[in-house]
RNA sequence: GGGGGUGUGGUGGAGUGGUCAAUCACAACAGACUGUAAAUCUGUCGGCCGUGUGCCUUCGUAGGUUCGAAUCCUACCGCCCCCA
């Protein structure tokens, strides 16, 4: 099982140093190191859900310069605790993918995983509801919202998903943690909707707490933990929040919750300086190209978000002047690359977006595929290029302008 | 020349007397997607405006039957198949 790979964390080799900070917001530069590799900060931190990229090969991923990847313990559940010959095979084979989320990977490098926390909230409501993460700000509470699918209890909570009875808390997120092996780990919190209330949230956060330190308690100390902050939508509650977790011996810190659009900075604002200067600090869910400029001015070193992937098998490409939706018959007959200098692999094998459009919009799975390969590799180069470019404003200290011109040209 | 079949909105293709401006699919157009129950979802898709249980014009063409026709009848036109 999964005991026979060799593991070889050392957690002397994990940890965080920060290179430079900005004069102007909160922003820094810095590296995050772990047993797979260093991640230069700010990082964007891609989705791979199960363990892998729809459509990608291992060897895809090094391509779009992506440093770090995290996968959902939720989704990772049923595999890793099933004895596997073929991943036992696999690990005898190449001992340098040690950790069953490396060997799914197909890839050695820096890995995070989620604790399935967020799939409270996800799972937790009916069809009807439609509460996801963000709700826009004129969305008022519908009568029908409830958490019909879930009880939570001290150690936990039960819920059901596809029919089965389920039950996830704070240890048993650990012990999955640990047998997936990620670098960095998330504790188990108690995520809210934008429609609980304050009691609902005052809960949550205490309860978060509590299993924050459970999760202290039986987390493998080969691997970074980092405890998350709630509060939701409420000030007092996001600060208590912040100093409560931000007072434990955490190795860094999760800024967790669901928000109505265009809250995020706040919340960050009333969050960050209560979090530790010194620990990495990541900014979970979110992703939109000015979402991330908000994170990183309010000091935020890692997020993940699925807009790039999901977008790009959406058929939606990003370039330095918006995005454009790449299934358009206008890009029937476009001949041109997707963005003229883009360095990513579409652009420099010269794919026409005529040519990815037609395979996205192929019936042909395979076709299809192929075109979603593209438009992935696009995306997560485009990302990745972003932050890059970031990062080389920060070290020459022009992040701010470099932000202005690239808000500026960019279209949302 | 004889016999049979068929003709529907951008395309394919339902519908064979009323609830049909016409199922559905594709294309097209517009929109969404933020710790992935998401290789997905939503809307529009004859014209007009006052956006309504609103008006007008449509189912090859021209007539006819009927209270009422895309649907039945007749003729014509086009295409397909079979026999000569």
């Amino acid at each position: 099982m999964i005991n026979t790979i060799k593991k070889t964390h050392h957690s002397s080799t994990a940890g965080f140093t920060i290179i430079k900070k900005d004069k102007q917001t909160r922003a820094r530069l810095g590296i995050l190191t772990t047993p797979h590799g260093i991640i230069k900060t700010p990082s964007y931190v891609f989705v791979g859900t199960y363990g892998k990229f729809l459509h990608l090969k291992p060897s895809d991923i090094p391509k779009t310069k992506s440093q770090l990847v995290i996968a959902n313990t939720f989704h990772l559940w049923d595999t890793v605790l099933q004895s596997n010959k073929s991943m036992r095979q696999l690990a005898e084979k190449n001992k340098k993918l040690d950790t069953f989320l490396t060997q799914k990977l197909g890839l050695n490098i820096p890995t995070m995983t989620d604790s399935g926390g967020f799939q409270v909230l996800s799972l937790a409501f009916g069809d009807k509801n439609k509460v996801g993460k963000f709700m826009t700000g004129d969305s008022k509470p519908d009568a029908s919202y409830k958490r019909s699918k879930i009880r939570i209890t001290q150690k936990g909570v039960h819920f059901n998903f596809k029919g089965e009875k389920s039950f996830l808390g704070p240890k048993l997120s650990m012990k999955l943690q640990s047998k997936i092996g990620a670098d960095i780990i998330f504790a188990f919190d108690q995520i809210t909707s934008p429609l609980d209330d304050y009691e609902y949230n005052r809960k949550a956060v205490e309860l978060t707490d509590k299993w924050a330190k459970i999760c202290l308690k039986t987390r493998d100390p080969k691997q970074m933990l980092f405890g998350i902050v709630q509060g939701g939508l409420f000030k007092d509650l996001r600060i208590k929040s912040a100093k409560s977790i931000g007072f434990m011996p955490f190795d860094g810190f999760g800024i967790g919750g669901s928000y109505t659009k265009k809250q995020i900075s706040k919340m960050l604002k009333w969050v960050v300086p209560y979090l530790p200067e010194e620990k990495p600090r990541h900014l979970l869910g979110v992703g939109k190209v000015a979402d991330v400029f908000e994170a990183i001015d309010n000091g935020i070193d890692t997020f993940d978000c699925v807009i790039p992937t999901r977008e790009a098998r959406h058929g939606r490409l990003y370039t330095k002047t918006g995005h454009m939706d790449i299934r358009r018959g206008a890009f029937s007959n476009d001949k041109k690359v997707i963005e003229k200098g883009c360095g990513c692999l579409t652009c420099s094998s010269k794919i026409s977006r005529s040519k990815i459009r037609a395979l996205i919009k192929n019936e042909d799975r395979e076709l299809n595929a192929k075109g979603q390969r593209w438009c992935l590799m696009h995306n997560m180069w485009f990302f990745n290029n972003l932050l890059n470019e970031i990062r080389a404003s920060l070290a020459r200290g022009s992040y701010q302008s470099y932000k202005t011109k690239f808000l500026k040209k960019f279209n949302s």
